[in-house]
DNA sequence: CTCGGATGGGTTTTT
DNA sequence: CCCATCCGAG
C-alpha cells in the first residue's frame, strides 16, 4: 500500500475507510483531493470491481484531474468519474427506457433553455420586460433543482406573479418535450425522481454503484442531494467531502444544510476533520480563522499549520479604484522582482466590473495577466452556430436549434419569413425542418423566402447524408457544405478568434475521435452514436481544455472563480461594505454568512502573501462614492495582520473610516466597525464635503475630454481624429473624421469613443 | 437586413 | 458608467 505511505493518520484514516457513511470534512489546503485519490485507489486494492464504484465532481475539469490522479496510482476501466450532470445524462441515456425517456434527447446549455423560456413567455402573451427571460428561468431552475414539477408548482402558485410563472414553466416544458430536449436541470431533477419513484431504476443504479463518492458536498442541491441518497440508502457506502466553510453557491441553490446534517441523514456516520493545512503561512491561516469563527452555520474545525512564519498579512487603503489597481501593480512588481514569477500571482474581486482598472493598470505596467474565464469557449457564437448544425442533424426536431442557424450564414431568410413557418410549424404540429420542407405550403411567402428556405432544407439534407463516425471530418464538413469560415471573416471584430474557435472546435473533435478508439466499446453505450456523445460532452463541457499557459501571467478572477485554487501571491481588491460583503446579501437580508465564506475562500488561496485593499472611493454605476471599509477587514483581527494607509487626502488615516453617508447608516449602523480613533468621528459634515471637493478637483473630470486633434476610437469606425467639440454636459457633441469614412458627429455620452493618445 | 441610437438594468456562475 | 437588447430608419 505504498499510496497510502505518506498520509498523515487522520488522512489515512478517511483513506482507509470502506463500508457505511463517511464525512470528510476537509479544511482549505489540507490535502482533500490526495485523501480522494488515495480512497479510490485503496477501494479498488481491496478488490472492489471499479464499475461499481461511482465519484462525482462539480466540474468537469475536477472529473479529468480525479480521473487522472486516480489512474496514476491504479489501473482503471470502469471507474465512473463525472459530474452530477454527465452522471445524470449518461444514466438516462442508458436506462433512460425504466423511466419512459427516450435516449436520443438533446442537452439545452443556459443560454438555449432561457432562449426557450422567452418563447414560452411570448407565448403566453406577457411581455419580456416585465417578465425577464433570465430571471424567469432562474425561478424555473430553482424549482426544478427542488424536484417541483410544473403541474405541481401550477397547484401552489398562488399569487399573479407565480401563476404566471407557472403557465411560462408549463409552456416551456411542452417546449423541451416536443424538441426532445432536456436542460441541465431536467438532467437531475428526471433522476433524482426517477430513483424516488421507479423501483426498477432505484434498483439498477443501486447494484451498479456499490460506493458512492461526492466531492464539494457542500455545494449539493435538492436534487442532487437525493440522487446521492437514494443511490446509497440500500448499502450505506457513501462518503461526501467537503467543507463548509467553503459553501459560496447558496444563491444558485446548493444547500449547506446537506452538510451539516450529513451525520443525521446516515446514520452510523463516521466524520473525520482534515485541520491541517499544508498551504499557508501561519499568519494567512490566522486571519482565515479569526474571519470565519464569525459564522453560526458551520461545523467547528481549527485549521492550523506547522509552515513557518511568512510575512504580515497587509491590509492597505486607497483613495480610488485607480490607486488601488496601480497599487496591485506596483507592488506585483516589487514582489516578482524579488523573487516571483507573474504566474505566482493571483488578484481576486468581488463583481467582474472590478477588472476594468485592474486590466488597465497592469496593461499600464507591462506586466502580462489574463482574465479568468471570459465568455467560455462554448458559449461563443460561432462555436454555438455549429454545433447547433450538428445538433440538427441528431435530432431533426431539435427547432432551437434550427433557428439558431437557419439564417447563419446569412441566406435570406429574415424574420418574417421564420416567423410565418413557426406558425406553420406550431398549427400542423410539425417540427420546424419540416416546415421548411413544406414551404410551398406556407401562406404569404414571396418566391425568393421560398427559393432561400428550398436552398437551406437541400443544405442539411446534404449535411444528412455525411459520415458521422469520425467527428474531426464531420465538423470540417459541416464548416465546408455552410462556407462558415467565409462567414467569420465576414462578420466584424476578432475575425481571426472566431476562425480559430471554430479551428479549436475541429481539435476538440479530433480529439474526442483519439478517445473513441481507446476507449473499448463500451456495451453500456448501445444504441448511443458517437455524435450523441460528442453533442453531450460539448453540452456539458463549459471549459475549453485548459489552453496550456506560454509566458507566465498574472491571472484576474473572480472570488467564486478562485476556489479550488492557489497561489503564492493574493491581492484582494474592493474590501469594502456593499462589495465585499455586497450589497445585496445586506439588503436583501440574505445571508452575510455567505459572502464571509467567499471573503475565506479568498484569503485562504494565499500561500505566502497575502494583500487585502479598499478603496475610500469607488466610482460605481457612474457615481463616485463614499466607501466604508468592509467589517472583514476587522474581523480578520490584528495578528499577523498590518495596516497602511496610501491614501492622499486622509490626515487621521483611520483603518477604519468614519460613516458619513447618512443613508446607509440606517439600519446597519450595528453591523460597522467603530471607529478606531474618536478624533476621525468628530469630523464635520463641512470638512468631508471640502475633503470630497478637493478628492474630486483632484480627478481627471474635464469638462471636455475632447480635444481638436484628439484621437479617438469608435467600435465601428476605428481610429479618427476629432475636429470639433460643441455643446457641453449632457449635450457634449463631438465631430469625428475617420480617414476612408468622412465625419461623423456623435453626442459625447452615447456614442463610445474611447480616447487614444494626445495629438 | 443592418445600423445607430434609445432604453433599461446592473452579484457571484457551473452544468 | 457599461452592456445587452430593442426599435425605427434607411
Amino acid at each position: 500500500m505504498d499510496y497510502l505511505a505518506d498520509l498523515t493518520a487522520a488522512q489515512r484514516e478517511a483513506a482507509t475507510h470502506v463500508e457505511g457513511p463517511l464525512l470528510v470534512l476537509a479544511g482549505a489546503g489540507s490535502g482533500k483531493t490526495r485523501v480522494i485519490t488515495r480512497r479510490v485507489a485503496y477501494l479498488l486494492s481491496q478488490g472492489i470491481p471499479d464499475r461499481q464504484v461511482l465519484a462525482i465532481t462539480f466540474t468537469n475539469k475536477a472529473a479529468a484531474e480525479m480521473r487522472e490522479r486516480i489512474a496514476a496510482l491504479v489501473p482503471i476501466r470502469g471507474l465512473t468519474v463525472a459530474t452530477f450532470h454527465a452522471f445524470c445524462a449518461r444514466m438516462l441515456r442508458v436506462y433512460g427506457d425504466a423511466l419512459g425517456v427516450a435516449n436520443d434527447f438533446t442537452i439545452y446549455t443556459q443560454s438555449e433553455s432561457v432562449r426557450a423560456v422567452k418563447q414560452a413567455i411570448e407565448r403566453q402573451g406577457l411581455d419580456t420586460t416585465n417578465w425577464s427571460p433570465d430571471k424567469i428561468q432562474g425561478r424555473i431552475s430553482h424549482l426544478k433543482n427542488r424536484l417541483e414539477t410544473a403541474a405541481e408548482f401550477s397547484k401552489y402558485a398562488g399569487d399573479y406573479s407565480s401563476k404566471n410563472v407557472a403557465k411560462i414553466y408549463t409552456a416551456y416544458q411542452d417546449t423541451l418535450r416536443s424538441a426532445n430536449a432536456m436542460d441541465f436541470d431536467d438532467l437531475l431533477m428526471k433522476v433524482a425522481m426517477g430513483l424516488r419513484d421507479n423501483e426498477a431504476f432505484r434498483g439498477l443504479l443501486q447494484d451498479r454503484f456499490r460506493y458512492v463518492l461526492i466531492d464539494e458536498y457542500q455545494d449539493t442541491n435538492e436534487a442532487q442531494y437525493q440522487i446521492a441518497r437514494r443511490i446509497a440508502e440500500g448499502h450505506g457506502n457513501i462518503c461526501a467531502t467537503g467543507d463548509p466553510d467553503q459553501s459560496i453557491y447558496g444563491w444558485r441553490g446548493a444547500n449547506i444544510h446537506n452538510i451539516l446534517d450529513f451525520e443525521k441523514d446516515f446514520a452510523g456516520c463516521r466524520v473525520i476533520r482534515l485541520e491541517r493545512n499544508y498551504r499557508s503561512t501561519p499568519q494567512i491561516l490566522g486571519a482565515a480563522g479569526s474571519l470565519i469563527a464569525r459564522n453560526r452555520k458551520r461545523k467547528a474545525k481549527d485549521l492550523f499549520t506547522e509552515n513557518p512564519n511568512g510575512r504580515p498579512v497587509r491590509v492597505v487603503e486607497v483613495d480610488t479604484a485607480e490607486d488601488e489597481a496601480r497599487e496591485v501593480a506596483e507592488d506585483i512588481r516589487r514582489e516578482c522582482r524579488a523573487a516571483g514569477n507573474y504566474a505566482d500571482v493571483a488578484v481576486f474581486y468581488r463583481v467582474n466590473s472590478l477588472s476594468r482598472a485592474l486590466e488597465d493598470a497592469l496593461r499600464a505596467a507591462g506586466i502580462p495577466h489574463e482574465i479568468v474565464r471570459g465568455s467560455s469557449f462554448y458559449e461563443r457564437q460561432e462555436v454555438r452556430a455549429l454545433v447547433a448544425y450538428l445538433r440538427l442533424l441528431a435530432n431533426p426536431a431539435d427547432d432551437l436549434a434550427l433557428l439558431r442557424i437557419v439564417n447563419v450564414p446569412t441566406r435570406g431568410i429574415g424574420d418574417t419569413t421564420v416567423k410565418r413557418l413557426e406558425g406553420f410549424a406550431a398549427e400542423r404540429g410539425v417540427s420546424m425542418l419540416e416546415a421548411c420542407r413544406r414551404v410551398g405550403e406556407v401562406a404569404d411567402l414571396n418566391a425568393r423566402a421560398q427559393k432561400s428556405v428550398g436552398d437551406f432544407v437541400k443544405l442539411l439534407d446534404d449535411m444528412a447524408t455525411l459520415d458521422r463516425v469520425r467527428m474531426k471530418q464531420l465538423v470540417i464538413d459541416v464548416v465546408r457544405l455552410t462556407d462558415f469560415d467565409e462567414y467569420c471573416r465576414k462578420l466584424e471584430g476578432g475575425e481571426e478568434d472566431r476562425v480559430a474557435n471554430v479551428n479549436e472546435l475541429v481539435n476538440v473533435a479530433a480529439s474526442f475521435d483519439a478517445e473513441q478508439d481507446e476507449e473499448a466499446t463500451d456495451a453500456e453505450s448501445e444504441g448511443v452514436t458517437p455524435l450523441m456523445r460528442f453533442l453531450e460532452r460539448v453540452s456539458l463541457v463549459s471549459d475549453q481544455d485548459d489552453v496550456h499557459e506560454e509566458r507566465p501571467k498574472v491571472h484576474l478572477m473572480t472570488l467564486h472563480a478562485a476556489k479550488g485554487l492557489e497561489f503564492p501571491i493574493v491581492y484582494i481588491v474592493g474590501l469594502e461594505q456593499g462589495v465585499l460583503p455586497h450589497a445585496m446579501a445586506e439588503e436583501e437580508g440574505r445571508d452575510l454568512e455567505e459572502e464571509r465564506r467567499l471573503c475565506f475562500v479568498g484569503i485562504t488561496r494565499a500561500k505566502s502573501r497575502l494583500t487585502l485593499l479598499h478603496a475610500r472611493y469607488r466610482m460605481q454605476r457612474g457615481q463616485t462614492n463614499r466607501q466604508m471599509p468592509s467589517v472583514f477587514l476587522r474581523e480578520i483581527g490584528d495578528v499577523g495582520v498590518e495596516r497602511q494607509s496610501l491614501a492622499r487626502f486622509s490626515s487621521s488615516a483611520p483603518v477604519f473610516g468614519v460613516r458619513r453617508d447618512s443613508r446607509r447608516e440606517v439600519g446597519t449602523t450595528r453591523r460597522y466597525p467603530a471607529p478606531r480613533q474618536p478624533a476621525a468621528a468628530a469630523r464635520t459634515a463641512q470638512a468631508d464635503r471640502e475633503e470630497e471637493a478637493r478628492l474630486r478637483a483632484a480627478l481627471p473630470q474635464d469638462e471636455s475630454p475632447y480635444k481638436p486633434n484628439q484621437l479617438v476610437k469608435h467600435p465601428t469606425y476605428g481610429i479618427g481624429t476629432v475636429f470639433e467639440v460643441t455643446g457641453s454636459g449632457d449635450s457634449l457633441k463631438v465631430g469625428v473624421r475617420f480617414p476612408n469614412i468622412g465625419e461623423k458627429k456623435f453626442v459625447a455620452q452615447h456614442a463610445r469613443l474611447e480616447i487614444l493618445a494626445r495629438r
